[in-house]
DNA sequence: TTTCTATATAAACATATGGTTATATACTAA
DNA sequence: TTAGTATATAACCATATGTTTATATAGAAA
């Protein structure tokens, strides 16, 4: 593959929370606002990580009415698989969230 | 895997300098000096770029005399083999230094 | 229409990062 | 020992990055 292309990928994987917001995103399509309850940052920081994996590829966007589920886009990187496989478990935190009601959404 | 882990080895590889380095050490191990030679930048900043590579263990080193032989650490990742198998071939690189000299080494 | 909710964008600021120059360290050879 | 080569480290600077606050946009509901 290109090393532009590449480099793009590592930078867009080189950061916590969005790794944080890979891994969560295994699990399911999550909207902003779920981010934002489960990762307890504000709105705005959510939203250019997710403009930032959006822009690498790692992720997609779909719109329904007023809420935009983003999830992961597994096709563009031969490798993914493999490394999302390494990213930890996070299905208490999105237990969590569908047991406190914040699911549903919003 | 550990997120404090994992995004330090995300951060190292996300440069591009950095996956030119992985990149030619798929080829076999190369001193300092003929990365220099190769990639056509300053011996601190390859330095610099190795020792990032290092701490992320994504490279191990070897002194041989004066000379530290620096090549892939392959073990410490699950994912690392695929994702080295997606960086672009660079035999010519190596040939082209073979063949004017800067091999041998240094 | 107006109001509310969800999300994106912009501006400002502090911190992180990569490159350069200068210097230090480690080893070799004379 | 001294001189030369290979590599590492430190200091400095310019640019990139992540967070916050404020504002803009888009859709839903009244």
């Amino acid at each position: 593959m290109e090393l532009e292309q590449l480099t793009e990928c590592y930078k867009a994987m080189a950061d916590k929370t969005r790794l944080n917001i890979l891994a969560l995103l295994r699990h399911e399509e999550l909207c902003v606002c779920e981010l934002v309850e489960i990762l307890q940052m504000t709105q705005p920081s959510i939203s250019q990580h997710l403009r930032k994996l959006k822009q690498a590829k790692l992720v997609k966007e779909r719109r329904n009415s007023q809420w935009i589920f983003y999830s992961i886009d597994g096709e563009n990187y031969p490798f993914m698989k493999e490394n999302l496989e390494a990213l930890p478990d996070m299905s208490d935190k999105i237990e969590q969230l569908k047991q406190s009601g914040g699911k549903v959404c919003c």
